[in-house]
DNA sequence: ATGATTTATGTACGTCCTTCATAATGAAGG
DNA sequence: CCTTCATTATGAAGGACGTACATAAATCAT
């Protein structure tokens, strides 16, 4: 992750004073024939923003070796202690399917940053508890990715930050209403391959 | 990319009546020791709707089968015509490594959406065109994914959409800014270093 | 008890992206 | 011309994420 940092962006100011990427407007202008050019735009933003966050975490973790995911699972066991938390609840709150924690558990436990305990009330389940590595490592890493983070928010108001957070959470949250909706009424297509599955469900909440 | 689109987020409202997601401001909390938690949710916030903007993508293409960077290339290659575009110049576009391009456009030229062809000018370059399906395939790809993107961006004013493009791309440049900060000072290590030539930025689509 | 479901994981893939090394070409200078 | 250096694309490896399907163990339901 390192050279990549050049140019790029051709960032400029549209009318209003906001910020637009030229490149990526052309390409959307293009592509949808002028129709729906500002979601594919913010479309594309939020993508380019996920890799900005993204690299200034990797910045953070330098060296220290650890990949966007297992940090997740390693921020979410560290948020809530106690005995420890299951593999699936881990993957349900992670939005990604169980087989990928176990896997992200098994890199952390190799590095000796998760230990797994056996569930006392279902011996099925697997918990997974931060080791006091694991805690060290966290307090190791919260510096450097606080600085990060400061530097990729650098200007930002706190009412920016709200909105931010607000207008992305509103868009997992259509996502999530768009998929619900399509799994009832049978939906998608078909075509290949297939997945259809259902994955990681759990219907709670 | 199927599944998975159950609960994700524990979504509530917050005294502005904003959204957030109790579970990663839980686990930000905890981590920042509640410092700069509201920087680490909207980041939080981010990832999690690129993820859910890439679902939507994956969603319009449906077994049309191509994934997000080879879709991301024929888009590019679309809104630039001409001769073609050489590796290179799409590489630092897209803000990846020439020899990610190279590998993308090996897949798109072996389903025949994407044709290689010598520049003219420099004998060491390649330049990519679209070939007819190619063109054939972004017509039939546009209009599910204009679908999908209003869904995802259902309820959104155009305000709102600028607001966010704004807000991401704001992220992105800052993070190209710190970036190359950290390279004049000398600051990060090494890496390899060199290479690539690249770029990044930010736009994807 | 029998059978269905759930939990985690083994196995197998596919994709993205990276780094290092290499071949061909281009640019500069003796 | 020939040497040297930079650049362009690609071959070779590898790491990481994430998915689907199949399996074993345990729990739940009847």
């Amino acid at each position: 992750m390192k050279d990549v940092h050049k140019s790029s962006a051709d960032v400029e100011h549209d009318d209003e004073g906001f910020l637009y990427d030229s490149r990526a407007r052309a390409a959307m202008t293009s592509f949808t024939a002028g129709e729906d050019t500002l979601a594919l735009e913010a479309a594309a933003a939020v993508r380019a923003a996920a890799r900005a966050v993204e690299r200034m975490r990797a910045h953070g973790a330098e060296g220290r070796g650890l990949s966007a995911g297992a940090l997740d699972i390693l921020v979410r066991l560290n948020a809530s202690p106690g005995e420890g938390t299951s593999i699936g609840e881990l993957a349900q709150a992670a939005g990604v399917s169980s087989r990928n924690v176990t896997g992200l558990v098994d890199t952390l436990e190799r590095d000796g940053l998760v230990l797994r305990v056996p569930d006392r009330h279902d011996r099925r389940s697997v918990l997974a508890r931060l080791t006091p590595e694991g805690q060290a490592w966290i307090e190791s890493f919260r510096r450097p990715t606080q600085v990060a983070m400061a530097a990729v928010f650098r200007d930002f108001t706190s009412a920016e930050l709200s909105q931010l957070r607000h207008l992305c959470l509103r868009l997992a949250d259509n996502q999530n209403r768009a998929f619900r909706h399509l799994e009832q009424t049978g939906g998608t297509d078909g075509g290949t391959g297939g997945d259809t599955g259902g994955d990681t469900d759990g219907a709670r909440s």
